[in-house]
RNA sequence: GUCCCCAUCGUCCAGCCUGGCUCAGGACUCCAGAUUUUCGAUCUGGCAACAGGGGUUCAAAUCCCCUUGGGGACACCA
């Protein structure tokens, strides 16, 4: 039997991380397995549905790379079918109308609630005679179809990742699976749409494993074989509470917009409840990720999402990614930054990002790191200025290693190393007394890459007006 | 309140199913040392955990029970 898997998003929000990690696995199931991704909008909560929210979470999807087989679906375009089942289960006596309202049902689940009993409904609209039934629905109008549970008995499955689960249906209580506008509950839709699509394997979160028992039992009451179910725990936040949209970034277009590479925040995803035998944690290519996923090494207990390590793997996939690719990547930061005047040399360019790469976690970061190379002019914070440049002999080390560089025709790295050796070994100092100085007068900073690949990259009229800025501070005290 | 799930370093995971090879392994973070052309880079090293209690067994991180803690569900949300 051929896998299929659906991702089955709310139009509510944003995807979130924990959204994307649901997609990712069933992805990775589905591409491992040679299956097929089902994607489904499950827009039945008319009231809470956010506007765009389809085509972000499509577009952040496409960004990680998730390519879906088909739909997308939306439910609200399918209402029919499900009004055929339910009138189906109302027909066979699987299913009633309850008339009881909203607030009604608020006001006695509050007074179940703070006498310690639970919070469910009470069922008893199933016990209303044709004639009360008659005159309620010509009172009240509205009415939902709920679904009449077994009272006795208990529904056993057996989840992929959890092992064997059951529940007793004294806990269950009748839910609603029709609205009174019509529209199905997720729960329902949810079965009718699986069983429909031919649905093989539910990757769900944690959260669904309690509706499961619900939705197994109708199932039964529709006659269908249900899918299996895999129930992935949740991401937490730092304060080991359920993700929110405060908890701090956890959109994905955040990701995005900060510079993580989709394969490096893929990388990470999936090792935030999954292992791959021995103790590997970067991956080759996502094929690689594909190729050893199997729902057999999910791991149940909830992760708390803490995104150091994301920024490692990050900086490691942007370190080993080649030049052209960052560099394109990368323009776009700078331009942001007002950084590009439009007429570097694309080559320049290049040598730049490849000097950089290495250092940065984020691309966003290269105008931090890497702002001096495109500034016309750099400032120097003076703290710092006061003490790198104001060494006694300082002062005289820069002149003679501006008047060096003076000299030269060749501006090239080999070059102005030669010549700062010089200057180093005729002076008789240490290689970081000239080193320091000169790194601090040309980038405004202290740590950075190699001095001389810097100054090569720089070029002649840069570094020798900021050696010369830098040469007057020294004078100045 | 009731039901369900979960419980290994600060964090993510491995080991658990199929007890002994484990005074528990890897990674991130952090700390120290090295490189002396800096460090936010790199390399080397270090700190750091089986929630508690009871069983079962010759032997338990691993199996069972209880307690505690965390999470989820109990909506005309998904």
């Amino acid at each position: 039997m051929k896998v299929r898997v659906r991702f089955a998003p709310s139009p509510t929000g944003f995807l979130h991380i924990g959204g994307a990690r649901t997609a990712l696995f069933n992805w990775l199931f589905a591409r491992n397995k040679g299956g097929a991704l089902i994607l489904r909008v499950e827009d039945t909560d008319v009231a809470r549905a956010a506007s765009g929210a389809v085509e972000k979470i499509l577009e952040d999807l496409k960004w990680l790379g998730i390519t879906w087989d088909e739909g997308a679906y939306f439910q609200t375009e399918r209402l029919s079918l499900y009004r055929h089942y339910a009138e189906l289960l109302l027909k066979n006596g699987k299913a009633y109308f309850c008339y009881c309202s909203p607030e009604e049902l608020d006001v006695r689940r509050k007074e179940a609630l703070t006498k310690g009993n639970p919070p469910g409904y009470d069922g008893r609209c199933h016990q209303l005679s044709t004639g009360e039934a008659e005159k309620l629905k010509k009172a009240r109008g509205k009415r939902v179809i709920r679904f009449k549970i077994p009272h006795t008995g208990a529904t056993e499955f057996t989840d992929l990742v959890r092992g064997k689960i059951r529940f007793n249906h004294s806990v269950l209580e009748d839910f609603v699976i029709m609205k009174s506008d019509g529209i199905p509950t997720f729960i329902f839709a949810n079965v009718v749409d699986d069983e429909n699509m031919e649905i093989t394997h539910v990757i769900r979160g944690d959260e669904h494993l309690s509706n499961t028992p619900r939705q197994l039992l109708l199932y039964q009451a529709l006659g269908w074989q249900p899918p299996f179910f895999a129930h992935l725990s949740m991401i937490l936040g730092t304060d080991g509470k359920k993700l929110s949209k405060r908890t701090g970034a956890v959109s994905l277009s955040w990701y995005r917009k900060e510079g993580y590479l989709p394969e490096a925040l893929v990388n990470y995803l999936v090792l935030l409840g999954w292992a791959p035998e021995g103790n590997q944690e970067l991956f080759s290519s996502t094929k690689e990720i594909i190729k050893k996923f199997s729902l057999k090494r999910i791991s149940c207990n909830p992760a708390i999402y803490d995104t150091k390590k994301l920024d490692w793997i990050n900086g490691n996939y942007i370190k080993r990614s080649n030049c052209k690719k960052i560099t394109m990547l990368i323009k776009p930061y700078l331009e942001a930054a007002n950084l590009l005047q439009g007429d570097e040399d694309e080559g320049w360019l290049e040598q730049v990002i490849e000097l950089e790469k290495g250092r940065i976690k984020r691309l966003s970061q290269i105008v931090e790191y890497g702002d001096f190379f495109f500034l016309p002019e750099i400032s120097y914070e003076k703290d710092i200025a006061n003490s790198v440049l104001l060494r006694k002999e300082t002062k005289e080390l820069l002149g003679a290693y501006r008047a060096a560089l003076s000299e030269l025709e060749d501006f090239t790295k080999e070059e102005a190393e030669k010549r700062a050796r010089k200057v180093i070994k005729d002076a008789g100092v240490k290689g970081g007394d000239l080193i320091h100085p000169v790194r601090f007068a040309l980038t405004g900073r202290t740590v950075g890459p190699g001095l001389f690949e810097i100054i090569a990259l720089l070029g002649k009229k840069k570094t020798l007006h900021r050696l010369d800025n830098a040469i007057k501070i020294a004078k100045g005290c």
